[in-house]
DNA sequence: AAAAAATGTTGACATGCGCAACATGAGAAT
DNA sequence: ATTCTCATGTTGCGCATGTCAACATTTTTT
């Protein structure tokens, strides 16, 4: 007879959707302890179960924080779609992408860094394909406000404009990757002037894009792996 | 009498210098397993010594692992200068420099992501000093080829341009430390094409910065945290 | 030479990962 | 409806790890 609680209350023995409450307690403490290593144990504690269900939903340690990742992606995602949802102009849609992407590394930088840290893409495979359905979500808002204008003029979205839309992209994500990666390691700060330091890369960056687009040499790709 | 070997030989009491053993297996073992996840006891099987060996010289994991991303930056930073050593002009430096630092990031990505993937941002106190150290080479090197005219006009490195000074070093690095990162993390790819990028990437850089060098706002630094 | 400090070793404990065997309940097959 | 089956949850285990405490062996100081 285990009962727990005062009351008659008894908790089912199946929990019903026990993967999301898994994952939802890991952003939960990932959130909260900033940190990567807790215990698969003490995301079971939080979902109340015991030890060993989490295995019944994910192979390993790493499973799971791949769909913590992939959760990560979607979020950050939608933070730009909806930040763009209300502006019409290129270059207001570019800033607020931009604003969004390293608002988001900021304001979650242990689950910025397991999105970007690696942890997955040491290892053998890919990464998993939701992860790559926000990379590719990503940048298609990117190629429609830069080949809408973002740059100051319109690059149609054409094949003989891929390899520069693809430079401007490169040159577009990495900088606010690296910005992001900086603040969130506190190697520029204070964070809080993240807004204005968003701004001006962003507005040096348009300046200088908008002169000279650097070319992608052949063979390069801009996003997640080709599938094979 | 602990005789191991068939021959007298035997290994003195103590190692002589194990704390550079220890650094020097976990370069090794994080080099090879491209994984920050080895064990202190895998380091000290390496070393030939015993599982708690290595405690006499590293308090916990987190501090051997401060200790190996020192390293990294140490050898950066090394890096960086030796590519500058032959080269006079400032722009030919500076490109110089950026090769230097992605390729170093893609050539261990492991010990790059040590570096500056937070272990050790995340907890309390800051990083420690040695890194500083390393950062403040760094910086120095940009700072140098940036006064000298890198970005194509002399900026004198006096106290009414360090706000310019520091929004160039910063588009720089960020920019660098994003590719390097999508580039470690194959969001964009092959490496194989990492110099072309890199100096695709640079030269829109320098053109973008020619024209308008993004001022940093009041109360941001660049490089890391001001001690206190 | 004796005392103190540094460095290595052994053993122990708590915790975590992941396996295997078992328990329970929900839905399909009859 | 009854039974069978399978997904899901539980308990208990083996093994590895981080780290502490107690002890051993050198080296350094005094």
């Amino acid at each position: 007879m285990t009962q727990h609680s005062s009351t008659t209350e008894q908790r089912p023995y199946h929990h019903g959707d026990l993967h999301s409450a898994i994952v939802g307690a890991a952003l939960a403490v990932l959130s909260e302890s900033q940190n990567t290593e807790f215990s698969l144990r003490e995301l079971a504690r939080r979902a109340g179960v015991s030890h060993n269900a989490p295995y019944k939903h994910f192979a390993d340690k790493r499973e799971l924080l791949a769909a913590v990742s992939a959760v990560g992606f979607e979020l950050l995602a939608k933070q730009m779609t909806d930040a763009t949802k209300d502006l019409d102009s290129p270059h207001e849609r570019l800033a607020a992408i931009a604003r969004a992407y390293v608002c988001g590394g900021v304001n979650n930088p242990a689950l910025y860094r397991l999105m970007f840290g690696g942890y997955l893409t040491g290892q053998d495979d890919g990464r998993p394909p939701i992860e790559r359905t926000a990379a590719e979500d990503m940048k298609a808002l990117l190629v429609e406000a830069i080949s809408n204008g973002a740059l100051g003029r319109p690059i149609p979205n054409t094949t003989e404009n891929t390899r520069e839309i693809d430079g401007a992209i490169l040159t577009f994500w990495s900088q606010m990757h690296g910005l992001t990666l900086l603040l969130v390691d506190r190697l520029v700060g204070p964070s809080e002037k993240m807004a204005e330091l968003t701004e001006s890369l962003l507005q040096g960056m348009l300046d200088g894009l908008a002169n000279c687009i650097p070319a992608i040499p052949a063979g390069v790709w801009v996003g997640p792996p080709l599938a094979k």
